[in-house]
Formats: structure tokens, C-alpha cells, sequence
DNA sequence: CACTTGACCTGTCCGC
DNA sequence: TGCGGACAGGTCAAGT
């Protein structure tokens, strides 16, 4: 999915094309997970409501609404949410979204309508997202919001912090704890693998073999892979968009994400591509090394 | 509690 | 071409 950076890109987009705007209508097209309130609820507190304001959490999107109800989204692995408006809905394509004009097509989950009739779709190919209304001061007792850990990009979450965390986890490999999003929130497939190479770090090393300098050198390296990320508008690999349809362009700066058999950007050695904690795993096998015992 | 694995879905790609 | 299997950016429920 959507890991933090392109969660933020589509909250900052969002926020410069839907705040002030007034839900006049809702269409669900599929699955109860992706918009399981009743319609009745939508009645009340979505329908005539405006949008105050979008903010992220984690990768969890919070769209706030004047009527104190909250649209909370999360995008897992095909999620997108894209505005479009009513030129664009009548066919002034541009070459990076001309798809926009075809909306809502059959990944189309949900489809809000705006006054000034422009609409917001949130499309799922793989359906594992999923779209709910709630009040505003319930969004942080959702289970998800009370068990994420802190943000990578705020000032106050040190490098002591992370390291206390991450010890919780020493008997599991790095990449599995940084993947955990009690520890921290955010970090995905993609930003795992390019941090841990910033840092020299083979990503199956147990956390108790890593040093605490090297954990700091890690926190280091996913703030700023993430930042690098948000200033490219994130990663599209296939389905990734941002509010308005758009690719982000990160992979094209990836060192070893989706790069096996290409060159290490810091040695040349041949990037390997392996399996940790489940998921495809790329590394470049003379930077990043495996302690021996 | 810590840790691992499979399930949730659809689509695509690769080997036979 | 067709078919089966592996795999894809995330999380959660079960299992050990």
C-alpha cells in the first residue's frame, strides 16, 4: 500500500482540493468493509456536512467534517482516493490522469459527490481497505489509532525512543520490527528496504544483534528516505495515485527497492532480492552483511 | 507476551 | 493461448 509518504501525499493534496467543500451525496458500489455504516448514518452526518479538514495518522487518513463525524480511511495495499472535478469528470484529461473522465469504473468502492459536483472516489482493486464514518472524538479509540506507535517525522520522537521500542522486539529481525507499526508508524515494504540499506543493515539481523548506533543511524535513514519520498509525491509501482490521479516518482531515486540485479548505488555490487519476515526483500549483499557467530 | 504464518482479494506475470 | 502457481505496497486472527 500506500506506506506514509504516500499516505501524506494524498492527505496534502486533499486538503488544498476538498476542505470547505459540502457532501451533497454517496454512492457504495461494493463490500460492507469499505463503508460499513447504514445509510442512514451517511444521512445524518455525512450528507450537508463540510470538510473542516484532512490529517494523516500512521497510514490511516482523517477527512473531519462539520458535523463532528470524521470519514477515516485506511488504503492497505490498492487504495486510492481521487478527486475529481467537473471539467475533468467531462474529459480535460491530462496525460498523467486521463483515466479520471472513466470514474467510477470496477475498482470503484465508493463514490462521494460534492455540491459544486466534483466527486471523490475511493477505488480498491484488492478490497482490502476500508472507508468508515465516525465522531470525530471516537477516532482515537479505534483499535488500530490506540495501538500505532509514534510518527517518524515528528521532532519529538527521538532516536532514544525508537531504540526503547525496538528492544520490546529482540528475538525478531529488524525488518519485521520496523515493519511493526506498534513500534513506529508508517514504515512499509518500500521504505524498510531503503532505509535499512542507508544504514548498512542486513534486514534479517535480529534486533539484538544491532547496535544502538546503528539503530540511530536507522532512524535517520527512514526520516529521511520518507521525506525524499513526500518531496517526489511518493512510490508507484502499479496502482498507487495521488488525489488527482497522479504517479509519484520515488522509485526512479530507490537504491535497491524493486532493483535486483542492478547495481548498488554506493558499492556496484549485483542487488539481491530475498524473502524477510514474509515479504520480498532487496539488499545489496556487500553493504549489508549478516553478523556472524 | 513475543513471534510466525496464513487469510483477506484481484490482477499480472512467468514457466510449462 | 491456456493454465497453475507465485507474487504484489498492509494488517489481523490464529497458531506455536
Amino acid at each position: 500500500m500506500p506506506e506514509l509518504p504516500e499516505v501524506e501525499t494524498v492527505r496534502r493534496g486533499l486538503q488544498e482540493l476538498i476542505v470547505g467543500k459540502k457532501f451533497v451525496g454517496v454512492q457504495v458500489y461494493e463490500s460492507p468493509k469499505s463503508f460499513p455504516n447504514t445509510m442512514s448514518d451517511a444521512r445524518k452526518f455525512l450528507i450537508n456536512a463540510q470538510v473542516v479538514t484532512v490529517r494523516r495518522r500512521a497510514k490511516v487518513l482523517l477527512i473531519d467534517l462539520n458535523s463532528d463525524y470524521t470519514l477515516v480511511t485506511h488504503l492497505k495495499m490498492t487504495g486510492q482516493l481521487i478527486y475529481v472535478s467537473p471539467q475533468q469528470r467531462w474529459g480535460a484529461g491530462h496525460p498523467n490522469n486521463s483515466f479520471l473522465h472513466e470514474l467510477p469504473d470496477k475498482s470503484t468502492r465508493v463514490e462521494f459527490v460534492f455540491s459544486d459536483d466534483s466527486h471523490l472516489y475511493f477505488n480498491d482493486q484488492r478490497k482490502f481497505g476500508w472507508v468508515k464514518l465516525v465522531p470525530t472524538v471516537e477516532v482515537e479509540n479505534i483499535d488500530f489509532m490506540r495501538r500505532v506507535g509514534p510518527e517518524p517525522l515528528e521532532d519529538a520522537f527521538t532516536a532514544q525512543q525508537f531504540i526503547l521500542r525496538l528492544r520490546r522486539r529482540r528475538n525478531t529481525t529488524i525488518k519485521a520490527a520496523i515493519l511493526d507499526q506498534t513500534v513506529l508508524a508508517g514504515v512499509g515494504n518500500i521504505y524498510a528496504d531503503e532505509s535499512l540499506w542507508g544504514a548498512k543493515i542486513h534486514p534479517a539481523t535480529r534486533v539484538r544483534d544491532v547496535s544502538d548506533t546503528q539503530l540511530t543511524k536507522l532512524l535517520t535513514e527512514i526520516k529521511s528516505v520518507m521525506i525524499l519520498s513526500i518531496e517526489k509525491g511518493g512510490s508507484t509501482d502499479k496502482n498507487y495515485r495521488d488525489a488527482e490521479g497522479r504517479k509519484g516518482s520515488y522509485l526512479s531515486f530507490a537504491r535497491v527497492f524493486r532493483r535486483e540485479g542492478k547495481a548498488c548505488p554506493r558499492c556496484g555490487s549485483v542487488i539481491e532480492k530475498l524473502r524477510v519476515a514474509g515479504r520480498g526483500t532487496h539488499i545489496c549483499p556487500v553493504c549489508q552483511k549478516l553478523p556472524v557467530h
